[in-house]
RNA sequence: UGGGGUAUGGUGUAAUUGGCAGCACGAGUGAUUCUGGUUCAUUUAGUCCAGGUUCGAGUCCUGGUACCCCAGCCA
C-alpha cells in the first residue's frame, strides 16, 4: 500500500527483509505475526502494529498470523479474544492462521525439560521478593541463587512435580541459567515458568504452570515459522534473551529475528490499555466501545472508516524514534474517506425559525409543500438523490443568522441573499422577532421563485449556503456530540494523572435538535456526531456528513478573532 | 549508578549508504465551489551541540547534551 508517497520508500524493517531476501536467509520466505494478549480491547495503537505486521507480509508475498499471547490466565478472557478477532476483521485484515501460545504449551514444556537436561535451567524455591533482591540493580551485579547449581535430576523432578500440581502457587519457579552478573537485566536468570492456579479461558484447568512471555514468545514464533517478529521498543532489551533461548533449542525452522519499533502515541489520546481498562472499570465511560474511546470499537462507533485508520497507519510508517503524532493527522485521513463516501444530511442543532413571507398558500389556506431534490453525496453521483420537503416555515441554525454581521460573515443577515441548500435563494428582511430577553427567535425572508433547487438562472454568485429543515416535517432529535476524551491536553503540562485531564465537554447532549425526515430510517435517536469533523454516524459503518458543521467550532473562533482583533 | 535505544521545519517521516535536504500533516495567502468542506496554486520553516576528516558530511571520526526503555513469578 502506498499512501501519500511516504510508504514503500524504506522503513528499516522492510530494508531488513530485503536484505534477508538478498542473502537468502529464510530462502525468501517472509512470515510475521500480530501477537495481542487477550486482556483488553484493541485501540488505535494496535492498529499501527497490525498494519506493520500484515503490511510487511503482504509487501513481500508472505503471510501473517494472528497469535493470541495467552500465557497469563489471570487477566485473559474469551470476550477479549472475540473482540480482537472482530476488530481485525473490521480493520480489513485477514490472518493466515489464528494461533494461540497456549497451543504450544506441550512443546514449550518439552523444550523446558531439554534446557534443564542441558544444565541451562533450574528450579528455584525462593519467593519472588528474594529473587528480586538477588537480581541486583542497575550498575550492581546480582548474586546467584542458592538453588542455581542444584543437580539437573533434582530440577527435573521438581519441575515435573510443579506441572503435576504438587506445590502451591508461588512455591517455586523454573529459571534459565544465564548470567546473574549480566549488564542486561533480562539475562539475570529470567523466570520461565510460574505456578498459577488461574482458570485459563482455553486450556481451562489443564495446567497449573504457565510460561512467561519471554519463554513463550520466541518459541511460539519458531513453531509457527515466523521469520520477522516485530514488537515495540521496550522489548529491545529482551532480544538477547529471545536469541539465547532459540540458540539453545532444536528448531523446526530457521531462527526468527526480532525487530523493534516505536509504539504509536497520539496527542489528546490515551493509548495505554491499563488506563483504558481503568476508565471502563471506574465507569468514567460507557464501555470499551464508548465513542470517546480510542479503541477500534470506539472509533468505529464514532464513525471513523476502517480505511482511514489503515491509511493513517501506513502513512506514519515505522521507525524507532519515540514520537507523538498529532491527532489532526488521523483526522485528515478520516476526512478524506468521509468526504468520499459519507451521505449528506441536513440537521439543525440549535433551531431558529425562518419564515418565508412570500411563500404561496393553497386554496384551503395551508402552505404549499415543495419537495426538492437534493444529492445524497455531491462527491459521488451513484449515491443518488432524495426528496426533501420545503415550505413556508423553516428552521435554520442559530449561528447562521446575525442581526449585525461581523466582517467576513457571509451567512444570513438583514438584506443579504443566501442559498438554502438544494432549495431556493432567500433574502432576509428587517423583520426580526425577539423574546423578552432580547434573543432572536424568528427571522423573516423572501424567496426568489426562479431559483428552485438552489440554481440562480442569471448566474449570480451566492457566497453562502445554509442547511435547513421544514418546521412542519422535521423530526425531533437528541444529538450526542462526541469528542476526544483528552481534548484538554496542554503540551509540556501533562505531569499528573492523564485521567485527571479528561475533557468535560468530550460528550455533550443536545436536545431539541431538528433533522430532516430522511433521517428517520437512520435512527436519529442513536445518532453520534463528531463536531470537529462534522459527521453523523447513526450506523457506524454508514457515516453521514452534516452540512455546514464541518470545522464550525474552529472556524467560528477564527471569525471572532478577526472581528475583534484586540480582544 | 550499569546496560540498551533515539535525535532532520511547528508535528511526523525520507534521503540511492559521502554528492542539489524530499514528502505528508499543520499554518499563511490566493483561486474555484450549492458544505466557511473538497479541489487547485502558492508561501513559510529543518539536519541536537562542539570539534575533526574530506573537493564535498544529515550520513564518517572524537567529545558532549537531551529524551525514552530495563531491577514482575505482567505482556
Amino acid at each position: 500500500m502506498t499512501i501519500g508517497g511516504t510508504v514503500g520508500a524504506g522503513d528499516f524493517i522492510a530494508d531488513a527483509v530485503r536484505q534477508d531476501n538478498a542473502e537468502g536467509t529464510f530462502s525468501g520466505r517472509v512470515q510475521t505475526r500480530f501477537p495481542p494478549e487477550p486482556n483488553g480491547y484493541l485501540h488505535i495503537g494496535h492498529a499501527k502494529a497490525i498494519t506493520a505486521d500484515f503490511g510487511i507480509a503482504e509487501r513481500f508475498g508472505g503471510i501473517c498470523n494472528l497469535r493470541f499471547d495467552d500465557t497469563n490466565p489471570d487477566t485473559e478472557d474469551d470476550e477479549f479474544a472475540q473482540s480482537i478477532l472482530d476488530d481485525i476483521a473490521w480493520l480489513g485484515f485477514t490472518p493466515a492462521n489464528v494461533c494461540h501460545a497456549s497451543d504450544y504449551f506441550d512443546q514449550l514444556y518439552l523444550w523446558a525439560e531439554d534446557l534443564i537436561t542441558a544444565g541451562l535451567a533450574y528450579v528455584d524455591e525462593q519467593d519472588a521478593a528474594t529473587i528480586s533482591v538477588q537480581r541486583g540493580a542497575f550498575g550492581r551485579p546480582g548474586v546467584d541463587s542458592p538453588y542455581r547449581d542444584r543437580p539437573k535430576g533434582e530440577s527435573l523432578d521438581l519441575f515435573r512435580r510443579m506441572k503435576a500440581g504438587e506445590f502451591p502457587d508461588g512455591a517455586m519457579v523454573l529459571r534459565a541459567k544465564i548470567d546473574m552478573r549480566a549488564d542486561n537485566m533480562q539475562l539475570r536468570d529470567p523466570v520461565m515458568y510460574r505456578i498459577r492456579r488461574g482458570h485459563h479461558f482455553r486450556t481451562k484447568d489443564q495446567w497449573v504452570i504457565y510460561p512467561t512471555y519471554d519463554w513463550a514468545h520466541g518459541q511460539s514464533d519458531a513453531v509457527e515459522g515466523v521469520t520477522h517478529s516485530m514488537c515495540t521498543l521496550e522489548f529491545e532489551d529482551h532480544r538477547p534473551l529471545y536469541d539465547w533461548y532459540l540458540n539453545h533449542l532444536e528448531l523446526p525452522f530457521d531462527q526468527p529475528r526480532q525487530y523493534e519499533f516505536a509504539r504509536l502515541e497520539l496527542t489528546h489520546t490515551i493509548t495505554s490499555k491499563r488506563r483504558l481498562a481503568q476508565l471502563v472499570a471506574e465507569g468514567r465511560v460507557d464501555g470499551w466501545d464508548d465513542p470517546r474511546m480510542p479503541t477500534l470499537r470506539g472509533l468505529r462507533r464514532r464513525g471513523y472508516p476502517a480505511a482511514a485508520i489503515r491509511n493513517f497507519c501506513a502513512s506514519i510508517g515505522v521507525s524507532k524514534t519515540n514520537s507523538r503524532h498529532a491527532i489532526e493527522e488521523l483526522e485528515h485521513h478520516v476526512r478524506i474517506e468521509l468526504n468520499r463516501l459519507a451521505l449528506r444530511r441536513m440537521a439543525v442543532l440549535r433551531p431558529l425559525r425562518l419564515v418565508i413571507d412570500n411563500w404561496p398558500v393553497n386554496p384551503d389556506g395551508t402552505a404549499v409543500v415543495d419537495w426538492v431534490e437534493v444529492a445524497n453525496n455531491p462527491e459521488n453521483q451513484d449515491d443518488g438523490v432524495r426528496q426533501v420537503p420545503f415550505s413556508g416555515v423553516l428552521l435554520i441554525e442559530q449561528d447562521d443568522f446575525r442581526e449585525e454581521a461581523p466582517p467576513k460573515y457571509y451567512r444570513l443577515t438583514p438584506g443579504r441573499e443566501v442559498r438554502l441548500r438544494g432549495a431556493y435563494l432567500v433574502t432576509a428582511t428587517d423583520q426580526i422577532i425577539k423574546d423578552q430577553a432580547g434573543q432572536v427567535v424568528e427571522v423573516h425572508a423572501v424567496y426568489d421563485p426562479a431559483t428552485r433547487f438552489g440554481r440562480a438562472p442569471d448566474g449570480r454568485r451566492i457566497k453562502s449556503t445554509l442547511h435547513w429543515v421544514s418546521a412542519a416535517h422535521a423530526l425531533d432529535a437528541t444529538v450526542n456530540l462526541y469528542n476526544h476524551l483528552f481534548a484538554t491536553e496542554v503540551p509540556g503540562q501533562a505531569t499528573g494523572d492523564p485521567l485527571d485531564d479528561l475533557d468535560p465537554k468530550s460528550r455533550e447532549q443536545l436536545t431539541g435538535c431538528k433533522v430532516e425526515p430522511a433521517l428517520k430510517d437512520d435512527r436519529p435517536g442513536a445518532a453520534v456526531q463528531f463536531e470537529r469533523l462534522g459527521y453523523f454516524a447513526p450506523d457506524p459503518d454508514k457515516p453521514m456528513l452534516f452540512h455546514r458543521t464541518v470545522g464550525l467550532r474552529d472556524e467560528w473562533a477564527k471569525l471572532q478573532a478577526r472581528a475583534n482583533p484586540g480582544a
